[in-house]
DNA sequence: TTTT
DNA sequence: TTTT
């Protein structure tokens, strides 16, 4: 008996502009804090109440963080696909934690659903986790194409 | 052996207004025209290319019909939820023919992604599908309930 | 500007029965915990992996709780479908800790895919969540409902 | 203002085996006929009533189409994710006629949700689409891959 | 027929 | 910390 999926589809806005960390090997991720918000009216005091749910959404790849740190700020709205992952580690005590964040891997998605915002550049964004290329360079040697331009943003291998 | 799931999920742009009809019992349906389109660059060329794929999207129940024929314009960014449904028919000359749609039904979403557009209201929409009462009436008699405003969009049910 | 998505989807084997607990108003949830894999080739070694990520599922509402209870068990296969939720909680020595949840609200699915296992019924399961009166009853009084029966599992208002 | 979003996820079973056509140029497809149901009680009568929908699900790339040879058969249950394409045609008194399908692109996936049934192999499937080497042979001039074993089915380039 |  |  085999097969599972683990996919999260979130359309929200940043809390904050992307934060970027780089690794010794050349490597960079983003990390995105993403809100959804749902509003209803309480049925017994017909009150209206809002809750707001936070999302950290991690990006890998040179690519796709070099997507958000062009592209994206505080208040973007995004529509993203990726999956759920619980990293565990250990506080300064030495205790276990657990941390779950919605992880864009190779097969992730991010698209852009507002125009830019403030960002200088004056060209849109697109279907980013679609750049396969780019993608494919996450886990690789080449750490710095600085070649992203908004003109590859919306490459996708067509069927 | 049970259970399937039906779903389908839609972010794009309404090609034109939405078309509404009304029947003799009172019901009212809406269908959104809908593009998604993708780019890449050509592999062997380098061009790029584009493929635009347009939906046709119905959301039934006055509830939905209504929001629709309030906030959705030509041009309006809009997430679906939906199923598909294929429809039989008889063309003019009795042969069968078939049509694909995507159905909004109760448990469908219709959410806006980008502010009113020239609708002379200035308020912003929200998770339409998620009001509950009026996506109940659907098939209900009480056909024109008017008082659906803005205020009314977001209403959901938490958990 | 508005609308926003927060989505969940996970089809995985339960690791363990599904553990319910009561509250004093009457209320109940059911946890279920949730595996999902992924296995790829090493692309240097050529070796094969394999990553299990764990989900912490919770159902809320007599209904759904029912259906884990008479329907699910270690090892049964499911589709759920629902939102993420971090429930903030303080420790024993008072320090803030964060649990990130997959919650099946009024809107969430759950579909048994496998027919059911050992409970004795012989018939198979279906879209619980589509049971509508019962997810209603989740934050109510409600009313233990003692009749839920394989035969009410597939119900849905269609459209 | 940019990004779209086409997908379509179906869990259901195969109405019969999996259809395979070759073309001049090397290229397979096949295509599956896919069930949903959804069952409810009719609100008026109290009535059990049901409503199944076909699907028409097309799997490019000599990949997905050697799985669904080996694997699939009349009954299989599976997950698929996919996009909405709608084909213009032209029927023998020439007028136009339309067909939508559910496409599985280079980002599909094809996941089986049941062991294999009389297929003669006794292997387990899948994520299919996950198979990257594979599903990127699609457009190319590939390269009739005879090696597709139940031991691939699950490759997947983690994150 | 949208959008970039 | 976003957005409405």
């Amino acid at each position: 008996m085999a097969g599972s999926v683990n996919k999260v589809i979130l359309v929200g806005n940043l809390g904050a502009d992307p934060e970027v960390k780089s690794f010794q090997n050349g490597g960079r991720i983003a990390t995105l804090r993403i809100a959804t918000s749902e509003s209803w009216k309480d049925r017994q005091t017909g009150e209206r109440k809002e809750r707001t749910e936070w999302h950290s959404v991690v990006l890998s790849g040179d690519g796709l963080t070099g997507v958000a740190e062009r592209y994206l700020r505080k208040g973007s709205k995004v529509y993203v696909e990726g999956q759920l992952r619980t990293r565990k580690w250990q506080d300064q005590s030495g205790a276990d934690r657990y941390t779950t964040e919605v992880v864009l891997g190779p097969r992730g998605v991010l698209t852009m659903l507002d125009g830019p915002q403030g960002n200088g550049t004056g060209q849109a964004g697109g279907n980013a986790g679609g750049h396969r290329q780019d993608t494919r360079t996450q886990g690789g040697a080449q750490a710095s194409n600085g070649d992203w331009g908004a003109d590859d943003l919306n490459d996708e291998i067509p069927f």
